[in-house]
This record gives structure tokens, C-alpha cells and sequence, in this order.
DNA sequence: GATGAATGAGCATTCATTCAT
DNA sequence: CATGAATGAATGCTCATTCAT
């Protein structure tokens, strides 16, 4: 991958992340990313094939989350993991999640596939903490997270740290 | 207001909700809502003031339902009508949540005021229940009813009915 | 149909005759017709259609030539007035056809049925004028015609005349 | 000329012949030819200039034919050979003529010089063979196989030799 | 109130072509 | 000889918007 491709991805994660898919036109993203419109449709075919390829970034970093949360098995600290994840993320992962975050509203794209596994993850952890509805549990912690990474993608709120222990805190962690 | 500019809004309203504003032309709103382009800008002056148009409407049944939450005292009763909420709306609510859900991505456009006053009430609903945290609690709540009504609007899960009986379990109710 | 809807028809015959349809932009239509290019997807939905709608109207002039054939029944009579319809044009039908004949070279477009009832009548003139091989004889001229078309309409020479006399003598006419 | 630069000059009049000059890309040609975009301009200088090698080739094909009509002077066999030249192409040929045809409907290429000099012959012929007009007759007869060329181009009839025995005929031959 | 003709700017995409390697 | 990254202009087409009727 070149330089300029690179640059391309980056520039365009970011403007459709903050401005999303439809508002943001491959002019804008060349002049930003300082090259031509051409050179965009020369590497990633089309304008949906350029989200493609940031969504495939981004899907491979996912996985490298997954893989940690695999090795550890204290039920307790699985649980806790899950809860930190919105609470430290990069400028890069910022813009890769709003972006996501985003595209869920437009229409069909919804896909719950990344976060299936870890609704897994969690039903188990749940299960050897004897919680009573394990997999409601689950669900419900996710739809949780759900709402404060929705929160820290659009307000970056002051007190996220407060608000990581308070939630931890329901958990007894 | 004419029958026709109803109809262009409620059109427009389940259009933009289900493909985002950006999305839908004004002239596919015309042609589904069976009136001339020309007329959409003869009535709302724009595209953005058709959006307006439909947001204010939405206003005026989000205060409707703020005012049945000022009249009720009772903390745990508010706290019950809270969390119930995102689990009853008739189709014209749907589309209108899921468009105000789907506008929250959209550059500049977040707004927190429609949900202010709840987090108001809840606060208080919480401290004559002697919570630790009133407002930190009030914030928690309406976090986790953001994550709920976004799984309500874009997956309409079967178990909604667990769902909600399981969150005022946690809330003693 | 509008003045300009007319005026974009016939500049647009005139050039994608004289230029060919691929070397002609809508861009340049629009500037010649003296329209914003907006108006020709307006009216026509593509390029295709406007070629269509050119097509459509040429086809609706060509049936009016076959109805006065169809009316004529002396074979001489048919034999002479088809040998005599390439030397006889105006503009707007030199344009049509010189349009028709360049199409022929495109993919796929290939359409004889402008020709078929042509050589039924010739055929059935030959066979009335006792020839060997009427329909051998009918594909013959028609190809001969279609010769002349061809010098016509890019050559404009100047012996149209003592061609056209030849050719009727070599029928005895 | 490199194997390449053969492979590309066939593949691309391929192309020309089937499609027209202008709607073929040079992306496609060198695609289809599996070389580098590059390389055609390499070659070539420019598209226009791929074209012109196509033509040159072609042209010294042709005339090759015109060296054997040139050595025989019985006119009967001179109208004979012009005669029968349209029924027996091989692949190459067809391509090669297939798109000089089409070439021909562009603005400005019109170009008589290819058949200038059998005009000359078949004039003539006809001369020796006492007919009253022959350069009229030369005209005539080569309008006529312009037409069957045209035919045998876009049709590939089945009765191809029939016809060519009819006309054959015409002339006593 | 309602239509539909008309616009001009902008869109995603493709084009022929250049050039460093 | 050959590639492939890179360009800038042009393409067909859609957009929100205006306006005369």
C-alpha cells in the first residue's frame, strides 16, 4: 500500500466519520488527502469501495481485541475489559468507531457481527458469576456499552472516568 | 396545514428515517408523496426546512409525554415511565426516533436538550430514593435507554418484553 | 413537446450524425441548443433517450413513406419509387439517416426491420414482372440502395442525377 | 514489432471493428491484450496514433490485392475479381474491413483513396468491353459492392453465394 | 395552492496521457 | 521493454432550487 493510499483512507475515514458517507464527496476527500479524484477510483474502484477497504481495516484492529479477550478467563476481568473498551480509544480508533456508528443508521447496513462473539464472551462470564439471566445479562451490559460509547463518540464527555467506575462499580469490579 | 403537506411530511419523515437525509432526494419525496417537486419548496422553503418542519412536529409529541412525567411524583413511577419508554411507539414515533437517532451522526447537528429535562427528573427521582449518586445514577440510566432505544429502532428485537423487565428489576420495579 | 424540447432533438440529430453518437457529449448538445444540460436528462432520462426519442420520431416519418408503397400497384411504379428514395432528402432527413446508417456500425444495434417490408414489396413486384429470382433480384437492389444511401449521405456528389437515371435503366425504367 | 505490440494492434482493432473507435478504451484494450496501460502509449504515442498503425497495416494489405488486379488484363476477370473481393475475407480481414467501414461515419475520415484506383480498372474494363457509360458503370458496380460489403459486414448472410452468382450474372460472367 | 419547465452547481466515475522506476 | 502510480480534464447524470403560469 503507497503512501498515497494510506493518506487516502485515513482523510477519508476521518471526513466521513465526522460528516458521514453521503455528505462528504470524493472531490472533498481528494483535495484533502492532496491528490487527484482520479488516483481514489484508480485504487479502491469506487466510493463504496473505498469505505470497504477502511471498514476491512478497521474490522482486522477489532479482531486484535477479540484475540485478548480470548485468552483470559477470570470471569470477572473479561467483564471488566468489556466495560473499559469505550473508555480508551486512539484519534485513529475514535474517528473507525464513529464512523461505524454512523453507517449503522443508513439503510440495510446493520451488522451485528462484531459484537456477537463478545456477547458470548460475556453470557459465559455472566454464567460462572451464577448471575440468574446470564445471556439477558449479556445483552443488557452490551446495549449499556452501546449507549456509552454512543456518548463518548458524540459528547466526549468530561466525566468518563466517574461514569467507567460507576458502571464497573455495578458489576462489583 | 393541507392535506398534501402532511403527506409530504410523513413521507419525507419515514424516508429520511429509513435512508438518512442525505440519502433521499427531494424529488424521490415528491414522486412518493405524489405532488410536484415544485410544491415541497412552495411550503417548507427548503430541503433542510422540510427537515425542520418535521422535527418540530416531533418536538411537540416529545413535550407531550414530558408533561405526563411532570405531573407524576412519585420517583419510582417516573423511573418505571422512563424505562418504558423506548419500548412502546406507534410507527409515526418509530420513524420519527429513528431519524432524530440517525441525525445525531451528522456534523454539528447533536443536540442534548430533548433529553436534559428527563435527566433532570430522574436526578431527582433518584435522590428521594436515596441513591449514592443521583445525577451520576440519572446519567447511567439514560445511557443505558439510548443503548436500549437504538436496538429497538434498528433491530425490533423478539425479546423486547425481557428486555424491559429485566432493566426495572435491577431498578426494584 | 416544448420549442426547446424540439430544439434539443434536432441538434442533437445533427450531431450525432455528423460526429457520431459516442463523440458527441451531452455537455455539447446542451451548449448548442442553448439549454442548461440539466434539461436534457429532464426530458429525455439519459442519453440513450434522447437517441430513442430521436429514433422514435425518424421511425414515425419512415412509416409514412412505406404507407404510400403500400398504395402504389404497378411493380414498375414501386421499383422506380424505391430507386429514387435515396436521391431525395431535406436536411432534417439527411441527418436522420446519416444518424441510421452510423448507428449500424455500433455493437448489437444492427436492425434490419426498417428494410423487411421494403423487400416484400420489391419482391412482389419483381415477381409480377416475371424475373428469374424475385426475391434474389429484391435483396439486390435493396443492397444497392443502401450503396447509394451510403455515397449520398457522405459523399454528396455531384452526378446524383445521371446515377439515378442509370440505375433505372438498368431496370428499364 | 515486439509479440506484444502485435497482440496489442489485433486486440485493438478487434475492438474498433466490433465496438467503434470511441467507445473503447485504451484501459480496455490493454486489458484485454494483458499489458500495461503504459505500454500502448509507448508504442503508440497516443490512441489516435494506435489507430493509425491499425490503418497502415491494413492498407498495406490491401494493397497487395491491388498488385494482383493490376497484372491481369482481361477485363472480364478484372470485374470478376472486384466482384468476388467481399466474399472471401478471413478473420483479420473482416476485423480490418469491419472497421474501416465504421471509420467512415465519423466526421471528416472519409477517405475514397482505397478505391480511386480500382475505379480506374474497372473503368476500364468496361470500356474494353464496350459498355456505353463505363465510368458510370465502374461507379455502379462499385457502389453495389459497397453495399454487399456492407451486408456481408453487419449480416454475415447465409446465402452469401447465391448472391454473389446473381451479381456475377448481371455482368455475364 | 399547485404544476412542471428550467437552471447551474455538484456528483461519482472514466478518460487519455505522463512519468518515475 | 515494461509497469503501475499519478494526473486533470471530461463524462453522463442528479441535485436542490427558482419561477412563470
Amino acid at each position: 500500500m503507497t503512501e498515497k493510499q494510506k493518506e487516502i483512507l485515513s482523510i477519508a475515514m476521518e471526513l466521513f466519520a465526522k460528516e458521514g458517507f453521503d455528505a462528504v464527496s470524493t472531490s472533498r476527500i481528494a483535495k484533502s488527502a492532496n491528490v487527484s479524484e482520479g488516483l481514489i477510483f484508480k485504487h479502491f474502484k469506487s466510493k463504496q469501495g473505498l469505505l470497504d477497504a477502511i471498514l476491512q481495516l478497521g474490522q482486522e484492529a477489532v479482531e486484535g481485541l477479540l484475540t485478548s479477550l480470548k485468552e483470559e478467563d477470570s470471569p470477572k476481568e473479561i467483564i471488566r475489559q468489556v466495560i473499559q473498551m469505550p473508555f480508551d480509544m486512539d484519534e485513529e480508533q475514535y474517528h473507525f468507531w464513529r464512523l461505524l456508528y454512523s453507517l449503522k443508521w443508513q439503510a440495510d447496513v446493520y451488522d451485528e457481527s462484531i459484537s456477537e462473539p463478545i456477547k458470548e464472551f460475556l453470557t459465559q462470564a455472566f454464567r460462572k458469576l451464577n448471575y440468574g439471566h446470564p445471556k439477558l445479562e449479556a445483552e443488557t451490559l452490551l446495549i449499556l456499552m452501546d449507549g456509552i460509547a454512543t456518548t463518548v463518540l458524540l459528547k466526549k464527555p468530561k466525566n468518563q472516568n466517574r461514569l467507567m467506575k460507576h458502571v464497573l462499580n455495578k458489576y462489583n469490579l
